[in-house]
DNA sequence: CTTAAACATTCGCTGATGCGAATATAGTGA
DNA sequence: TCACTATATTCGCATCAGCGAATGTTTAAG
């Protein structure tokens, strides 16, 4: 899958989309968690998906009536700094460290847990 | 200076800006020789710069007439980072290349001493 | 003081973007 | 089949962003 500079920062121009990113660098999350982690309506959630699927930065794995996302593993080295470079500026952030906070609660994994997740997908 | 993650992937996701930020990677350039190694009117180079400037990405150096811009040399880690792999990315670019060429005959300085510039810059 | 050059800013317009609300689609189980 | 849950899409609206054209500002030179 070809990704495109323009493409890859317009989806990462929007706040909501980072915070999706920074939760997705602990691991798949179906789109139900997502949406209750960040507390934004269930549609707002899905249309910010579409836009990073869009863009080629997510992938689905769909089972039963859940879909689940993950980050997509980029061909593209280029992209693929970028991205790791969004991850690692994200780690540091309050709003997705609380997001992480909530998302611990939701799928019952320790928030220490999550937070290495994401340090060994960008750090 | 402080700078905000919206700041920077807003400024980012314009393709303009980003061939101007790849520009920039060789060093400072004044406004003249971006629009012109653009081929974009002058006005729309300096908007587009005033948006770098606001978004805390480049700074200016005033000398007569002139506007010199260059790369802000970032406090935050993080931001830093991300610019870099951007630059990174846009140092293999087709666009970006060719933009070189035409700076580079503007200021008489040889592409191949640009693209080690901008290397030394970024990779 | 006048002219000119280099930059910056404003204005009016148009196209893109995000949001809430409503609706559609798809899978599951009774 | 019917109801229910998870997810996606559409619609109408308001806001934002970029562009071309025109204008403003600053500095230098004659």
């Amino acid at each position: 899958m070809k990704v495109s500079l323009d493409d890859v920062f317009s989806a990462l121009s929007d706040e909501t989309r980072r915070r999706i990113l920074g939760l997705l660098a602990s691991g798949e999350i179906c789109v139900c968690h997502i949406h209750e982690a960040l507390d934004v309506p269930q549609p707002t959630a899905s249309r910010h998906l579409a836009h990073l699927r869009k863009a080629g930065l997510v992938s689905t794995r769909k089972q039963g009536l859940w879909v689940h996302y993950r980050l997509t593993d980029l061909d593209d080295p280029a992209v693929a700094g970028v991205l790791k470079s969004t991850l690692a500026a994200l780690h540091v952030n309050d709003t997705v460290e609380a997001d992480r906070k909530k998302l611990s609660a939701l799928i019952q994994v320790p928030v220490k847990t999550l937070v290495k997740a994401a340090k060994s997908c960008c750090c």
